[in-house]
RNA sequence: GGGCGGGUAGCUCAGCUGGUUAGAGCAACUGGUUUACACCCAGUAGGUCGCAGGUUCGAGUCCUGUCUCGCCCACCA
């Protein structure tokens, strides 16, 4: 027997333990079997683990166990990110907390303690995620800073450069001045900004007291002008090009340019040029052959080509100084507010500076194969919609800045020779491998954006491109892989770029080179080489405000606490049941709570099973079926049945679509409402060995079924239950035609007509009830029903007489012929009476008979005049008529008897 | 400025290709220890499906417009 009360704790832990020592997760391959894998994605070693986590990693846990129950072979590939900026800026705060920074240790040992923390803390996120119950197989797991995952970058990295993808070159980029890197454009966030419009007075050198105003939300970089400029069609000033202006701050003066870049109608049409801080400017300035002078530097400060005042200022900072000696020189005209977007640093959330720098950029190859890929849906992505956010991108593209100057991550292997002009490549040694002759040569300093490892994450964790390596992951075998988990922020970051990695970095050198930029792949080309044959996008976990969930904010419950309180069960299933397909999720704790209920149910229904005999074999579906006698069978265990199949099948239906709180919710509904509410209650009524039997059976299926949601205590109950000796993940999930097949000898051709006997009759039991209850009849009471019902339908309830009594806990239910005086309910199977004694208030009864009649009414108006319009009947198809038509009958019967008893009931007052 | 998604019961959400009288859970209210379960059972109440048009025999579902919330993309300084 189990236990009474249900504790998730430590059946979790015990089972985790068990499914691990037994290599429950670890990847078998056959060639009997369909390949089915999953690429984690890799949590960073800095993260915490957080809603999403647990939303994501359920969804790859119930595809997987699932994967796994319907006989595939299954790889789900666990591991961590490096992280590098994350990482680096971590350890450089604890650096700075002992006063330091990264270079008073030097490269060697800033990256030792870098390592240092990372095995510290970099595995605590994975060991949280097997408490939800994760089945990665952890023999597989990778670190992108692993040797061989390195080796995989690196690979990467020197292929992209031979095909020419990737080149080093001066750019603007953006330019994060608290981490002192470049950073891609995916990694600054756009900020709406309330900022100021500073119209400043640039007096003309030629024709002194007058002036340009020149509108500008940076008059910070006022000394690094070059240039005023003006449109060449602008009437207001063309006729100044050619003259100076003096720099409001500073002695210098520049000239007035024409050029067709500047916008008119911004601010006042004048446009101060400052080609080392601005891109556009740069353009403009390039055109006119103007110097390029840079007054802020990598730090964010101001430098000393800013003026002795400035420098070393922050930008900020000398932002508001220059403000105020403007207006002290009567040079700043007016300010004027002013709302504007400005890029912010994802990880350092300042304001990115552009700067002008030299960088390695990446030329996305295969962009056009990555299009189709899922335009053809080689690669079906799930809500579809994300196909156009996706499209979008890719028909936007710019090269991509793939140099960090960070020490933490792969360095960029590319080697120059030692008192040779750094810009000739012909001085490169451009190899995975360092030079033979490594003392006469100088490795580049920077390392790859973290994303550029993670960019072949499905390629590397299977071995790429290592022969061996690939061979012994199964490579052949499991790639392209089945589905990828994730979340829609990160489809550019991560999703895209998998795509274009996996198609261009599969094809093998020779034919690529000679396909490159001439023809697009073939189909079959493509199709091999893509990374996953779908991508299920989640949704975003927000709080009941609608708010992202961070840590920062603080609204996000700690999950290992919900786990604590609710069992990793719950709080999957809890989780999954408001997880509508890629739909943000309101976060609301109740669901879970929710999820722990139902396993509560679900282990109290077991131990109303174990409270009768035990005696029948339960240790297959054969042995189950075999100790069901199909001739004492009674319409309520066929009818169950046959809703078993049904479940089977939507079930199935739902979970292949991705649509997990439809599977949950039918499960749940066929649980509770059918197993437990009806089920349970009437076989009370007519326990015998074939009832058991089926108990078996659907319970056995029940585990079976929810198995992926809820795999612990689905796997407690089905070794208490005894209904095998291999673990229940290890079972495989009958099909409804399967399931049929295990249950030929049972007669359930009339299964849909028992299904509607047995609502007639729950509708019945319900109606009357809530007679009862209106009367505030306690429910013990042994309260005298009549029936008046026709021959067909007082079969059936004579039929199910036995259980109805138990229902209503009624002795007495007897049939009549006449129209009483009494309360009464209709339903499709006759009309019901309540005697209740004395108690009768014949005027309230009136009433709500009154109220009921009238409601029908209107159903019957309703349906009348669907009827009598012409287009209708021959316009609509025949069921629905029928539908109609079966409706107004039924309605009509149903006022006329109501009808009848109202009389009744009024004979009485009068 | 462009794009995407949502607005259905007090709350969180279902409602697939238009078809009978719009559902569930939570919360509320009433009543309950019947041989699994008070993490339960039985029952009650609660909705002009954001708004306005249109298509259709028929619209929560399709179309147009509109309001509103959220997200993504975007170098007008």
């Amino acid at each position: 027997m189990i236990d009474v009360s249900y504790v998730p704790g430590d059946l979790e832990q015990k089972w985790y333990a068990k499914w691990l020592e037994n290599n429950l997760f670890t990847r078998k391959i056959s060639d009997q079997k369909i390949a089915y894998a999953i690429p984690i994605p890799p949590p960073n070693v800095t993260g915490i683990l957080h809603m999403g986590h647990i939303l994501n990693s359920t969804i790859q846990d119930v595809l997987i166990r699932y994967a796994r129950q319907k006989n595939k072979s299954v790889l789900w590939i666990p591991g961590t990110d490096h992280a590098g900026i994350s990482l680096q800026i971590k350890v450089e705060k604890e650096l700075a907390r002992q006063g330091k920074t990264r270079y008073d240790l030097g490269r060697e040992a800033f990256l030792t303690s870098a390592k240092r923390w990372r095995d510290q803390h970099g595995t605590i996120i994975l060991e949280q995620l097997k408490k939800l119950g994760v089945s990665c197989d952890w023999s597989a797991m990778k670190h992108t800073l692993d040797p061989d995952y390195s080796h995989a970058v690196l690979s990467a990295f020197v292929k992209l450069y031979r095909q020419g993808y990737i080149y080093k070159g001066v750019r603007f980029v953006n330019w994060c001045p608290v981490t002192m890197t470049a950073l891609s454009d995916e990694e600054v966030i756009m900020r709406q900004q309330h900022s100021l419009l500073y119209y400043i007075k640039y007096e003309i050198v030629e024709r002194p007291e007058e002036f340009l105003v020149v509108a500008t939300t940076r008059p910070e970089t006022i000394m690094g002008d070059v240039a005023i400029a003006v449109h060449l069609d602008d009437e207001r000033y063309n006729n100044l090009i050619g003259l100076h202006c003096w720099q409001p701050i500073g002695h210098k003066f520049i000239p007035i340019i024409g050029d067709k870049a500047v916008l008119q109608d911004f601010g006042t049409g004048v446009l101060k040029i400052t080609p080392a801080h601005d891109a556009t400017d740069f353009e403009i300035g390039q055109r006119h052959g103007l110097a390029t002078v840079s007054v802020i530097d990598k730090d964010g400060r101001l430098n000393r080509w800013a003026g002795q005042k400035f420098q070393g200022m922050d930008r900020f900072e000398a932002r508001q100084r220059i403000e105020a000696d403007l207006q002290e020189k009567g040079a700043l005209w007016r300010t004027e507010d002013y709302v504007n977007y400005v890029g912010f640093s994802e990880r350092a959330g300042v304001p990115v500076e552009p700067v002008l720098s030299e960088q390695w950029f990446l030329k996305y190859p295969r962009v056009e194969e990555a299009k189709i890929a899922i335009r053809e849906k080689m690669i079906r992505f799930r809500p579809e919609h994300w196909t156009k956010t996706y499209a979008h991108w890719l028909d936007n593209l710019k090269d991509w800045c793939i140099s960090r100057q960070l020490w933490w991550g792969h360095r960029i292997p590319v080697w120059y020779q030692k008192g040779m002009k750094r810009d000739d490549p012909k001085h490169w040694h451009v190899s995975v491998d360092c030079p033979k002759d490594p003392e006469n040569w100088e490795q580049d300093e920077d390392v790859l954006d973290t994303w550029f490892s993670s960019a072949i994450w499905p390629l590397a964790t299977l071995g790429w491109p290592n022969k061996e390596a690939m061979a012994q992951m199964g490579f052949d075998y499991f790639y392209p892989m089945a589905d990828l988990v994730t979340g829609p922020d990160i489809i550019f970051f991560w999703v895209a770029r998998m795509v274009m990695s996996g198609l261009n970095l599969l094809g093998d050198e020779e034919t690529d080179s000679s396909m490159r930029g001439e023809a697009l792949l073939p189909h079959d080309e493509i199709q091999r080489r893509i990374p996953f044959k779908n991508v299920y996008f989640t949704g975003i976990i927000r709080d009941a405000q609608g708010q992202k969930m961070s840590k920062s904010l603080g609204n996000s419950p700690d999950p290992l606490d919900l786990i604590e309180k609710y069992g990793a069960d719950g709080v999957r299933i809890g989780l999954l049941s408001m997880a509508p397909k890629g739909q943000d999720i309101l976060f609301a704790e109740e669901r879970v709570a929710q999820g722990k209920k139902l396993c509560t149910k679900l282990w109290n229904a077991f131990r109303f099973r174990q409270q009768s005999s035990l005696d029948g074999d339960r240790s297959s579906i054969t042995a189950i079926v075999e100790r069901i006698d199909d001739v004492v069978l009674e319409v309520d265990d066929r009818a169950i049945l046959k809703r078993l199949l049904i479940v089977v099948e939507e079930f199935e239906h739902a979970l292949e679509n991705y649509e997990f709180n439809c599977a949950v919710q039918t499960l749940y509904t066929f649980f509770w409402n059918h197993y437990c509410d009806w089920y349970i209650e009437i076989s009370k009524v007519h326990t015998n060995a074939s009832v058991l039997a089926i108990h078996d059976l659907l319970l056995r299926q029940l585990l079976l079924l929810f198995h992926p949601f809820i795999p612990f205590i689905t796997e407690e109950l089905w070794h208490a239950q005894a209904y095998g000796t291999r673990f229940l993940s290890e079972e495989p999930l009958e099909s409804r035609a399967q399931l049929r097949k295990y249950l030929k000898k049972i007669d359930l051709s009339h299964g849909e007509q028992f299904i509607a006997e047995i609502d007639a009759i729950q509708a019945l039991v319900v109606a009357t009830r809530a007679l009862k209850a209106q009367y505030g009849l306690s429910a013990k009471r042994n309260v005298q029903f009549y029936f008046k019902a026709d021959s067909a339908a007082e079969g059936i309830i004579q039929h199910h007489l036995k259980h109805i009594k138990y229902l209503l806990l009624t002795k007495l239910f007897d049939r009549t012929n006449e129209v009483l005086q009494l309360p009464a309910v209709v339903t499709t199977l006759g009309v019901f009476y309540i005697d209740v004694a004395g108690s009768l208030d014949v005027a309230a009864e009136r009433e709500r008979l009154q109220r009921e009649i009238e409601q029908l009414e209107q159903y019957i108006e309703i349906s009348k005049k669907k009827l009598h319009n012409e287009d209708f009947l021959t316009r609509a198809p025949e069921s629905v008529i029928a539908g109609v038509q079966d409706l107004l009958d039924e309605n009509v019967a149903k006022s006329e008897e109501l009808k009848a008893n109202f009389l009744k009931l009024s004979a009485l007052v009068e």
